[in-house]
DNA sequence: CCCATCACG
DNA sequence: ACGTACGTGATGGGG
């Protein structure tokens, strides 16, 4: 391995990514029992501390088996992180404006629209306000939610659209003013002369491992709405390349296969069965071609709450059933995939009783929640162990697979540049003669970051947008 | 500055 | 009676 300077940010984070704000007057208590105030550790001062810090939080890490971690993963991926932030990726600006023209006057007619079935003129954009409107002006009820007053968010609104006209046109106007004012008006404020906009990469701010982005968040681009889709058009490659976008397929619930041996999960990836039916045939005791898309459904969504720990009120109000229903489909996963259900008790004994948590490359993270009497904050910190080595040993693939193919790419000259990262996926600008051999060299270090259980799969589509490759 | 809301995996 | 699915970031309202 390279010879890399030490990073202190990324070691004091390693070592506790717990720790929300690592200042240097915190990190200094903390590893070398010093109290100093942010002011008091001067410039000159920290510069006489370094070398013990790096001392100090080097044998730290050795100590706790993190050094690996540490170096080989979160340092090593460093340089590749800044040159993904230096390529940027290009928008299309031109179309994003006479998107946004269009949907200015989408959005300046269901104004009138909203307006006219108020009665009166106010700020939609504001809750306060169309609390008034809703629940007290017009008399709709939910009975539900409240925090600093009633909610108008988009369960309460969809349930009350059943009821009156105006709830519907609300959540059109949010939908589109959200896109606008997020995306369409706001990215192309953010691009470079060469009109690419260059998010930044957070190593340290998500517990569990994974990268965050900010200024532009380049992470939770929208997808999942026609409109949403017409945005991801907007992100295209560069004269004479393709986008190559390659995600992994369920790497959580492959994680989960692998940490619980479960049968029937190992035995549903090693077929490459469709999971969700597989999960129906077994929470609905029928055979897989008998399954109905509606209870497909359901059991995709059990597949993804197991994993964030979610309970029966959770899945009754998701999928409007009853309380009873939701219980029985909960029990009926866990008994038919009971070595989930172990694993998920381990997770909570482990990192109540050895006080942390390790992925699949020993990141680590430890539950101080799991102490607490409130049973509230007990739960919820539960909620957190069971996902954790899930979402972070996912978080540790990716990252692996992301240095292993930037250093393919460079040792075998290519131009290709890894250009976005999203948790689970990877897009890259390919130039049209490197397609072949990049798209196998990424399949190649994506697939084989680490060996599992069961085999991590990953989908590749080419495309001259990002919606296009997908 | 916090809250509510909603965009993503 | 209470609270109820993990991890993020950006926006606009309102104090
Ligand atoms: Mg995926």
């Amino acid at each position: 391995m390279a010879n890399r300077p030490f990073d202190l940010e990324l070691a004091a984070f390693t070592l506790d990514p717990n720790d929300r704000e690592p200042s240097m007057s915190r990190i200094v208590a903390k590893y070398l029992d010093i109290e100093l105030s942010e002011e008091e550790l001067t410039p000159a001062l920290l510069a006489t501390l370094a070398g013990k810090l790096e001392e100090v939080l080097t044998k730290e890490l050795k100590d706790k088996g993190l050094w690996t971690v540490y170096h080989d993963t979160e340092l090593a991926l460093v340089p590749v992180l800044a040159r993904i932030e230096s390529a940027g990726v290009q928008l299309d600006v031109a179309y994003l404006k006479t998107l946004s023209t269009k949907l200015h006057a989408e959005l300046l007619t269901l104004e009138e629209e909203i307006y006219g079935l108020s009665g009166e003129r106010f700020n939609i954009q504001s809750p306060k306000q169309l609390q008034t409107i809703l629940f007290e002006k017009l008399g709709l009820t939910t009975g539900k939610k409240t925090k600093t007053g009633h909610s108008t968010n988009v369960q309460v609104l969809t349930e009350l659209a059943n009821h009156h006209p105006l709830p519907g046109k609300i959540l059109e106007y949010r939908h589109l003013a959200k896109l606008l004012s997020t995306y369409i008006d706001t990215l192309p404020k953010q691009v470079d002369s060469k009109g690419r906009v260059h998010t930044t990469y957070n190593q340290t701010i998500a517990s569990t491992g994974r990268l965050s982005s900010t200024d532009p968040n380049l992470q939770n681009i929208p997808i999942r709405t026609d409109i949403g889709r017409k945005i991801r058009q907007a992100f295209i490659p560069m004269e004479g390349c393709v986008f190559l976008a390659a995600d992994y397929s369920q790497i959580e619930l492959r994680l989960l296969a692998h940490f619980s041996k479960d049968p029937n999960l190992l035995e549903a990836f090693r077929t490459n069965e469709d999971i969700h039916t597989r999960t129906a045939t077994l929470i609905f005791d029928k055979a897989a071609d008998l399954v109905t898309p509606d209870e497909r459904r359901i059991a995709k969504t059990v597949n993804f709450g197991v994993v964030y720990g979610m309970g029966p009120f959770k899945l009754a109000t998701d999928l409007h059933i009853s309380m009873k229903e939701a219980k029985s489909f909960i029990d009926a996963y866990f008994a038919r995939y009971a070595e989930v259900s172990a694993l998920m008790q381990s997770f909570e004994t482990t990192a109540r009783d050895e006080g942390y948590l390790t992925t699949i490359l020993g990141r680590k993270k430890t539950f101080p929640g799991l102490s607490s009497k409130n049973r509230v904050v007990y739960e919820a910190t539960k909620r957190e162990a069971m996902n954790y080595p899930l979402q972070s040993s996912a978080a540790d693939i990716i990252k692996r697979a992301m240095i292993t193919l930037d250093e393919a790419l460079r040792e075998g000259r290519y131009t290709s540049r890894i250009v976005l990262q999203v948790h689970d996926e990877l897009v890259l600008e390919v130039p049209r003669a490197e397609t072949e051999a990049v798209t196998h060299l990424v399949v190649e270090h994506m697939q084989n970051a680490v060996q599992l259980e069961v085999p991590l799969t990953v989908s590749v589509g080419i495309g001259d947008s990002w919606m296009a490759a997908h």
